[in-house]
DNA sequence: ATAAAAAATGCTGCATACAAAATGCAAAAG
DNA sequence: CTTTTGCATTTTGTATGCAGCATTTTTTAT
């Protein structure tokens, strides 16, 4: 059930043609820097970078300027591009934004869901349980992510789903910090569970609240570690 | 005084350097679409358009994924990029999102904001006015969105100004069709003198309210005509 | 005459080649 | 011993060439 996972744009097109080239190398790469694998403040050596991921450095050099637009990326003229850096200032300012776009997703999802989507929150969210119960902590983090994803999206308001998914992803590197504790961790999967539960009574009021907090929080455990 | 009206990221850099190429073909390609010069939903033929900028597909290439990445360009795979077509429901969910932000700004710019850079809004502000008693739509336009941009701006909440300048720049296209009638106008001009005494009292409730207000009387200028 | 198939055209996607700029190192001057 | 200057190397920036896909036109068969 791994598609669940699966945070692709989706793109609603309903053709089949799977991701050229440049759509993978942008996964990739956004991948390796949120996981890490290319440090904040190192240089992207386009040569060395294309050899490893076996391409060339023209469409490398597309792909890095797509995720400089994002802005996971700083291009430095005639000197390339580095992966950002963000201060804490930069994080809390980022969980501020995000903030405020969740509680207005909470606020309408209420509104335009439909019942099947809302059910489908559900399951996700019974899934990030069971993985929760088991202390599949990598499996719980990624269904987490679904579930803010998912809640964005039942707006049906592409402009703020895709903000949202930005700073999301902008974020992922941080996030990955948080839940040091168990008790900690039973706090945001008991928010979890009031977001589930205001969700299926569509009380938008109560949604938007506890998305709000629960990202408050969230900026509480990491805000020492930056 | 045109200066006032540079909307560039500003990007803080303390480095002199010119904006290379790329910046330049970004912003470029950025206003022919903004302007209407490449239409929503035609095809951007690389050699063709390359040519006609002085430049190779290489270069070109790259300035279309960034736009891309910022949502003004759709990637068709195998068959290059399109000018992305906006439907009244993207518009308006768009205005929803920046309404969202700017109430947001509103808020944070009268706790954040110096003297001095209300003092500069002040400044646009007066100089809006004069364009308008002078009837000069055009700077009138410039100068409106500088303030919106300064507003975001005062936060310093760099992911916040960034993502209004980005919605922004996205929706310049329609808001040019804006303002028909003169009775019309008069009452946004109005909305921008609560604006500017708003913050000048650092009443955040008041600024975020009149910025929604004005967003939401954007789109009902707009709607029919999309 | 119409429809299906096949060839031809044009464009994109990627790789390679070339040019310009920056970095590092070494030698020489202060 | 420190600093500066010039050269070599490395890296970025841009142009061009080639292969593959999409679309259109032409050809052929019913």
């Amino acid at each position: 059930m791994s598609d669940v996972l699966s945070d692709l744009p989706a793109s609603h097109s309903g053709r089949i043609q799977r991701t050229a080239l440049h759509d993978t190398l942008v996964g990739r790469l956004r991948d390796m820097i949120i996981e890490g694998e290319l440090a904040p403040g190192s240089r992207m050596h386009e040569s060395q970078l294309g050899e490893q991921l076996g391409v060339s450095r023209t469409p490398l050099r597309e792909a890095i300027k797509y995720l400089a637009s994002e802005g996971l990326v700083e291009l430095v003229p005639s000197r390339g591009a580095v992966v950002k850096r963000f201060t804490g200032k930069d994080v809390h300012d980022m969980i501020i934004v995000l903030k405020s776009l969740e509680e207005l997703a909470g606020n309408l999802a209420c509104v335009t869901a439909t019942d099947e989507e809302i059910a489908r929150v559900r399951r996700i969210h019974d899934e990030m349980l069971r993985c929760y119960k088991a202390k599949d902590r990598l499996s719980y983090y990624k269904l987490n992510q679904a579930i803010h994803t998912e809640i964005s999206q039942l707006t049906h308001n592409e402009a703020l789903a895709s903000m949202q998914a930005l700073l999301q992803s902008r974020l992922k590197r941080i996030r990955f910090i948080g839940h040091e504790g168990p008790e900690k961790w039973a706090a945001a999967v008991a928010e979890h569970e009031e977001m589930i539960t205001a969700l299926e009574a569509r009380d938008g009021r109560a949604l938007s609240e506890v998305l709000g907090r629960h990202l408050l929080k969230a900026w509480e455990r990491v805000k020492d570690s930056i």
